[in-house]
DNA sequence: ATTTTTTTGTACTGCGCGGTTAAATTAATG
DNA sequence: CATTAATTTAACCGCGCAGTACAAAAAAAT
C-alpha cells in the first residue's frame, strides 16, 4: 500500500506508487485482457491518482508493458523454491511436472495474462528486449536437467530438451486456461481434489513416458 | 458472399446475410475477442449494414452468442472425416490425437475465439443451453473408443475417459493458443514442419503411455 | 537558495463506441 | 391491388473512454 494522507503532506516513495499501481494492473490486466480493461478503473483502485498513473507509465500501452514485466518477475520469484540438484533426473523431472502442474493454479492470474496476450500475438513481448533474458532461466533448467538424464543413462538420447519443456508447460497452462469451455462442455469432474490429482498423475506419466528410457514397465 | 446491389433495389435474403454478418463476425471475435471487437468494423466488412446486424441479432453481446454457435458448428463439420471404426483401438486413439493435433492449426480461429471465450471465464458458454448438447459427440466418441480398448484388452482399466479427452485436447490446444509467447521466450524451432511433426509424434506417444497396456516397451 | 522531482486535484476534451430513429423499399397475404 | 410485415438505408445520439490541461505545492537534490 503505498502512502496516502489525507492531509496535505506527504512522504515521497515513488518506487511503492510504482508498485502499487502495477499490483493493481496486473489483477486488471489480467481479469478484463487489455481491450477490456479500464485505465480509470485502475486508478480508481490504486491509493494515487490517474495522473501518476500517466505520469510514471506514459499511457495505457506502457502500463501494460510494465504490468508484463511485473508479472513474469512474480511468476519467476515463485520458481526458486525447487531444488532439484540432489534428486535423480527421472525424480527431479517428476517433480519439476507436480510443480509446475499445481503452481499455474496459483499462478491463475500470470496464466490469464499470459493467455490474453497470446490473443494479441504476443504484440507486446516481441518488442521486449530482455524478454527471452528472462525466460532463459526455465530453458537452462530443462537442459541441464536432460543432460544429466542423459548422462546417467535413465533419458532417451536425441530428445529436444525445448519440446521437453513444451510438454511440461502444456497441461499445466490449458488446465488453467481452458478450464471454464472444458467445464461447461462435459462437467467440472476434473476440477475437484481427486480430478486434480489424476491429471496431474497422468502428466507426470505422459512426460516420463516421452523422455524416460523403458518407460512403462514400471 | 450476400447480395449487394448498388442500386435503390436489392432482393431479399435474410439467411445469406445472417450468414454473411456471422462469418464476418467469426473473424472479428477471434482476431480481436470481444472488448477488441468492433461492430462498426463488423458491420463496414459485411456485404451489409450495421443496422441489419442489430436487426438479426439484436446486440453485440448477441452476436458474440450467435457466433460462438456458428464457429462450433463449423468446427464440428470437419469432425466427420474422421473414421475410427475400422481401426484397433490404439491404433484409432492414435488417429484421433494426430487429427485433433494438425486439425487445430487449422482451426486456429476457433481456437483463438475458445481461448477469449475463457478469458471472459465461460460467461457465455454457460448460458448456452445447448452448450453440452454440441459437445456431446465428443464425450462419446472417446468413451465408446475407450471401451473397445478395454473390450480388446489393448487398454488400462480404470482410466477416465474424460482425463483421455484432456490429454487429446490439451497438447493441440496449447500449441495454438501459447504459441506466440512460447516462441517470443524460447524461438520458433518448434513451428517448423520438422517441430511440429516431433510435437505431434510426442503427443502421441504421451496419450498412449497414459491408456495403452504396457506402452514403452513397444 | 535554487532547481528538479514527486504528488495532489479537478476539470476538461475529442472521439470512437454501442446502440437508435425514422423512413424507405421490398416481399408476402388477402 | 391494398395492406401488412419484413428488410434495408443513412443519419444520428449520448456516453464512456484514453489521455490532457492547468494549477499548485511539498519534498528531495544541488
Amino acid at each position: 500500500m503505498a502512502t496516502k494522507p489525507k492531509s496535505r503532506t506527504w512522504t515521497q516513495d515513488p518506487e511503492a506508487v510504482r508498485q502499487n499501481i502495477l499490483d493493481v494492473a496486473l489483477v486488471e490486466f489480467a481479469e478484463r485482457g487489455f481491450d477490456g480493461a479500464r485505465v480509470n478503473h485502475i486508478a480508481e483502485t490504486t491509493s494515487t491518482s490517474k495522473r501518476m498513473l500517466y505520469y510514471y507509465f506514459g499511457d495505457k500501452v506502457g502500463l501494460y508493458r510494465a504490468t508484463i514485466l511485473f508479472a513474469y518477475e512474480n511468476a519467476k520469484a515463485m520458481d526458486h523454491e525447487l531444488e532439484l540438484d540432489e534428486l535423480t533426473p527421472t525424480e527431479a523431472l517428476k517433480q519439476l511436472v507436480i510443480k509446475t502442474f499445481k503452481n499455474r493454479s496459483k499462478l491463475e492470474t500470470f496464466t490469464r495474462l499470459v493467455a490474453g496476450e497470446n490473443l494479441r500475438r504476443g504484440a507486446c513481448v516481441q518488442q521486449l528486449p530482455d524478454y527471452q533474458d528472462i525466460n532463459r532461466p526455465t530453458l537452462e533448467l530443462i537442459h541441464e536437467l536432460y543432460a544429466r538424464g542423459v548422462e546417467a543413462r535413465e533419458f532417451k538420447t536425441g530428445v529436444d530438451p525445448l519440446a521437453l519443456l513444451w510438454f511440461v508447460l502444456a497441461p499445466a497452462t490449458f488446465n488453467v486456461s481452458n478450464q471454464h469451455t472444458f467445464s461447461a462442455a462435459w462437467g467440472d469432474q476434473l476440477k475437484t481434489e481427486t480430478g486434480q490429482q489424476m491429471l496431474c498423475d497422468m502428466a507426470v506419466q505422459s512426460v516420463l513416458s516421452i523422455v524416460v528410457k523403458e518407460h512403462g514397465s514400471d
